[in-house]
DNA sequence: TATGAATGAGCCTTCATTCAT
DNA sequence: CATGAATGAAGGCTCATTCAT
C-alpha cells in the first residue's frame, strides 16, 4: 500500500464481479431479513439491497426466494451435522458431559446467532409454504434427531443412562431449545427485563434436570 | 310466539338476531383460520364466508385484519386461570400427581382444542404484532408461570421435590407443551406419519423423566 | 326521466357496478388489442384500460390472460359453430351454392370482422403458447374441419361433386381463407395498393376454381 | 502446410479465422431458434450458446436483437429465382407438368428445409416489424407471383389453361404452400398424430383439384 | 346495516442490454 | 475483440380495502 491515497476499495465500483462472495453475501444479508421480518414479508429487492446488488442479480445466483431460503438453512444450520456427527464419534468424556456440550455448542453455533432466527422463522410460515416445511423436515429435524438419539444411545449403551423410549426421550433436550429459540424471536423482545431468561442458566437448568432423570442409579 | 317480545332469543329472526352475533362469529370463523392457515395465507374473504357474510360487512366490524387479528387474540385468551388456581387449592394428592394432572388437564382443555392455535399464532406474529405480544404475556404469560411455580412450590415446601431455582424450572413443564403446540401447528401437518408425535405419550414421557429430575431421592 | 338534467350516464361514475357488462366488454377490448399487437405483446392493464376498468377487476372476471384469450375465441369464433351446423342441415340448394354460402357466410362473420384477427395470432404465438394452440385446434380447427367434411360429403352423396379424399379437400375451402387472413393481417398493411386484394374476388375465384375441380362432369 | 499464409482458410487457428464467421453464423443459430420457438421465446442468449459465443459477443455484432432479426430475414430471402426463372424459360413439357414441377420444386428447396421457417416468422411478426415486412415485399413475394403468373400465362398461351383472372388465379397456388407453411409451423407441433397432414399428399391434391379447375374441357 | 363489484399497490420473476475486465 | 456478471424495467397476478348501491 504505497501511496497514502491508494484506496482499497477503489470508489465502491458500482459493477464490481465479484462472482465467489456474491452468494455468501446474498445468504447473510437474506438470513437478517428473513429473520428480522419473515420469509413472506422479506422483499427479495430488500436482500439484494441490503447484499449491495441489484434484484436481477440476487435471481443469477438463486432460482427463486425459496431456493435462497434453502441456501440460507444450508449454510446456518443443516450444513453442521457432519461435523457434529465427526465430533460425536471422537467423543471420549461421559454421556452426561457429552450431552452437556452437545447443548452448549448448539448454543454457541445456533442459538445465539442469527441462524437461531431460522428455527422460528419455519415453524411461524410452514403453514404457508409447506414445501419451506419439508425441506427443513429432510435437511435438519431428521438429521438433528437421529444425531441426539445417538448420544443418548451411547449412554443407554455404556450403563450411564437408564433404558429409555429414545424417539421421544430425545424431545426432553429438543423442547427446551426449540421454547428458547421460540422465544427469544418472539416473547422476549415484548418482555420486561424481569421476564428475561439468561439463555445459559436456563440450558444449565434444563439439562442438568434432564440428566438426573435420565442418569441410572448407581444403587 | 304471542307478543312480540316475549321471547327476544330463540327462533328470533336471523337477521335480527344476527347483529350483536356478527362479531363473535366473525372472531371464531377467524380464529379457525388463522390456526389452520397462518395469518398471512387467510384472506379476508374466507373469513366472512365462513361466519356467513360478505366481505364487507367485516370491515363493517374489523377496521383492518390486523385489527380482526388482535380481536382474536384477546377474544380467547380468557380467564380459565382463577378455576385453575381454586383447583390447585384443592388439590390433596402428591406433587407429583398434580403436576401429572396440571399438564393433563392443561392438555384436555387447551392443548388439544382450536386455543391451542392461539399460542402458536401470538409466536407467530409477535414480531409484526408487539402490541399483542405485550397483551399476551400480561394476561397469559405472567400468571400461567406463576401457577406453575406455586405448584412446584407446593412439592418444595412438602419435602416430594428437591430445592431447585423455580423461575427456570418451571420452563421444564412449559417448554415441552410450548414445543408440543408449535410441532402441532407448524411441522405436523408436513410430516410423514412416520414422524408424528403421540401428545399423550409425549406428555407422559417429558413428565416422567422430569419428575425423576426433580424427585428427593428417598434414600 | 322527469327533470331536463337528468343524465343518462350521471358523471361517468368511477366505479360503476355492472357485472353483466363487463365481460363483453373486456372480451372485446382483449380483441382488439390481441389482434393489434399480439398477444404476449398486449398486457393485461390496457386490456382492462379500454375496458374502462382497472387491472384487478379484469381478473375478477378472468382468472388469467390465457382464460381472457379463450374467452374471445370463444365468443367470436367457436360459439358459432352450433349455427352454421344447424344452417347446414337446413339448406335445402345445390352443394356448389352451399359451398359459396358458406365461404361468403364465413367473411360476413368472421374475415371481415376483427374476429378475422385470432386466427392470424394464434398461428403466430402457438409457439409461445402451446396451450393456447392445442385449445384452438380442439374449439375451432377440429369442429371447423368436420363442418367443412359434411358439406363435401354432402356435394358427394347427392352426386354433385365427384369422389375425393376428403380429409385433404377440405384444404381446398380452408387455405384460400387462412391465406387470405394471413396477408390481410400481416403483410397487407404493408402493401402499396396496387399489391392489395379484394377479398369478394378472391373468394369468388377461388371458390369457382374449386368448383370446377370438384365438380362432377354430366357426360 | 509449408509458408504461414498459404492457406488462410482450412485448418487456420479457430479463433482467428472466426472473426468474419461470427455474423453468419449468429444468424444461422438465429435462424434456428426464430424459427423452432418463435422470436418473443427465443433468448439471445440461445442464439449465441447456439452459435458458440457469449452473449455479449453477439451484441458486438448486432445491436439489438431485433436487429439480429432483419439480418436473418436479409440473408436467408435469397436469390433463388433467377434460377427458376431460367428453368421456366427452356421447359418443354405441358403446362400441368409444369405447375406440378414448380410447386414440388418449391417444396424441395424451400417447404421441407430450415428456410420455410423464415415465411411463417415474417408474417407472424410482420405487425412489429412493418420495414421487414415491407423488405419481404419487395424482395419475395413480388417476384414470386410474378413466377407463377408467367407459368399460368404459358398454360393460357398455349391453350392447356382456360382463360382466367391471372392476377387472383396465382393465388390458387400460392394460398395452399403458405397454408402448408403456417401450419407446419405453428399449429402442428401441437396437433396429435392424427391431424397430422402429410405435405407431398397435400400438394398433390391441391394441385390436381386446382388443375381440374383450370384445365380447358377437351369438349 | 349489508353487499360485493371495483380498486390499485405490491411482489416475484424474466431477460434484453450494458460495461468493467 | 470477447466475456459474463450485473442491471433494471416490465408484466402477470393477489388480495386487503373502499364505496356505491
Amino acid at each position: 500500500m504505497p501511496t497514502p491515497r491508494s484506496n482499497p476499495e477503489p470508489a465502491a465500483p458500482r459493477r464490481a464481479r465479484r462472482k465467489e462472495a456474491r452468494p455468501g453475501e446474498l445468504i447473510d444479508a437474506a438470513l437478517a431479513l428473513f429473520v428480522e421480518k419473515g420469509f413472506a414479508a422479506t422483499r427479495v429487492e430488500e436482500v439484494a439491497a441490503r447484499a449491495g446488488v441489484s434484484k436481477g442479480t440476487l435471481f443469477l445466483y438463486f432460482p427463486s426466494k425459496e431456493d435462497l431460503f434453502k441456501a440460507v438453512v444450508r449454510e446456518n444450520i443443516a450444513g453442521r451435522f457432519p461435523l457434529w456427527t465427526a465430533e460425536l464419534a471422537e467423543f471420549t468424556g461421559s454421556s452426561a458431559e457429552l450431552v452437556r456440550y452437545a447443548m452448549h455448542t448448539w448454543w454457541e453455533h445456533v442459538g445465539m446467532t442469527p441462524a437461531s432466527g431460522i428455527t422460528k422463522l419455519v415453524m411461524s410460515e410452514a403453514g404457508s409454504f409447506p414445501e419451506i416445511a419439508a425441506f427443513y423436515q429432510q435437511e435438519v429435524i431428521i438429521p438433528g434427531n437421529d444425531l441426539l438419539k445417538r448420544i443418548l444411545q451411547r449412554g443407554v449403551e455404556r450403563g450411564e443412562f437408564r433404558a429409555m423410549d429414545l424417539d421421544y426421550a430425545v424431545y426432553s433436550l429438543i423442547a427446551p431449545m426449540i421454547f428458547l429459540l421460540t422465544w427469544k424471536h418472539s416473547m422476549a423482545p415484548c418482555c420486561p427485563p424481569s421476564q428475561q431468561l439468561d439463555p445459559i442458566t436456563f440450558i444449565d437448568t434444563q439439562v442438568d434436570l434432564i440428566l438426573h432423570g435420565m442418569l441410572k442409579l448407581p444403587a
